[in-house]
DNA sequence: CGCGCTTTTGAGAAACGTCAAGCTCAGTGG
DNA sequence: CCACTGAGCTTGACGTTTCTCAAAAGCGCG
């Protein structure tokens, strides 16, 4: 990875928050590559990370090569929040990505902020509820229901009816547990119902929200 | 649900920690009977649970009816320590239980006390990290696999090599992602294998650890 | 245009679920 | 003391979903 530049740099935004502030004080803006490494997993939890520019994801790899992607981060987000004393999921850019990096003692200096200290619960809540639901989704729903589901979420975040696919479909299954031709197929017939359409493979529109959004629950 | 006795009554065992301390003085002890609710699915979050006697098992029905179990907490467990406003997860007996109770605001009132802070931060962190382990399990882990894991997180509490199931099978598919047949079969399959023994169906003994972490792993 | 990389498609295999029946075992009442 | 019962667990046969392996098709890029 390479530093971007340092925080007093007038490029960095800066909205009026503790946490924005914290960050602009005590923090570093990083610069990181597609697939480049943020940080590892088994590494010590040091550090605390908002994505400036891209998206990033956090995965677990198991002995034996299995992959299980834990979640992704687009702008605004934090991550790197793990309640233990070292990482159990690593961290990598999905694309090229610029990410603050402010050390946790920093953040602990500037404690008895209430403000900041919302935000790192708020993030912890979110954190939280995200692994409940994909526990549910992993554990009781079907590679149709995933995708659909999936799709929704992302739909969510742009807003309106267009929306990119940040990741490719072998990130997708990871992060939905099934395997990248599961996910192909799905996708496939989601199209064939009219229920989605893809212009292009990380591009897509809904079409029918009631029955995404049935196919979801 | 009937309060079983109040709190300062001799056969609460009281160690001397900040956290028992708030439950001494602000909870109340609660008695369930099994497969009682001890609170649903979306109530608000307002009280603190510890377990004393009994195992109780956190779950999520979808509209549909399919049920994810979320965790089993044993005695001296917290439980009820969701970040949001109200609970994505219910919470029912397992068997009778007896479980102590304190309202939200009473531990916060008694906030500042660094040793009643951190027990609540050390649950709140096994809590995440159960449900990071959850989702690899479930993203990535075949259904040998699960119940082996399952077995091995049971044994590893008892400590010794005989332990006991609190639970049915229904329970263990339900937290799995399973059904009971594939895990009343993996469990046949494991018997015969040698890899555990069941002298009831709730009572196991592992007689090849090495074999079983392998699986687990 | 050709090359690597990702995505899609296909065919067959394996894993898991479904449905139905049988078994075990503790509790109960004759 | 013993048959009866009901709940939970196991087993079997079969169906469906998902995975695996292989190949073809699309797509950005030099």
């Amino acid at each position: 990875m390479t530093l971007a530049y340092p925080l007093d740099d007038p490029r960095a935004a800066r909205p009026a928050s503790a946490l924005s502030d914290a960050f602009d004080r005590h923090g570093v803006r990083m610069a990181y590559a597609r697939n480049e490494e943020i940080y590892a997993q088994d590494d010590a939890v040091e550090l605390l990370y908002r994505v400036v520019r891209g998206v990033v994801r956090t995965s677990r790899v198991t002995a034996d090569g299995r992959r299980q992607v834990g979640a992704f981060y687009y702008p605004g987000d934090l991550f790197g929040l793990e309640p233990g004393p070292d990482h159990r999921f690593g961290a990598e850019a999905l694309d090229d990505c610029e990410i603050l990096v402010v050390r946790r003692s920093a953040v602990r200096a500037a404690a008895g902020d209430a403000e900041l200290d919302r935000a790192i619960l708020e993030a912890q809540r979110l954190e939280m509820e995200r692994l409940q639901d994909h526990v549910v989704m992993l554990g009781r729903k079907s590679a149709r229901e995933r995708v659909a589901s999936f799709l929704m979420s992302i739909a969510q975040r742009g807003g309106d009816d267009h929306a990119d696919l940040a990741m490719g479909r072998q990130d997708m299954a990871d992060y939905l547990g099934l395997t990248i031709e599961t996910v192909s197929r799905m996708l496939t017939q989601l199209q064939g119902e009219a229920i989605v359409a893809f212009p292009s493979s990380r591009r897509f529109e809904i079409r029918k929200w009631t029955a995404l959004e049935a196919l979801a629950a």
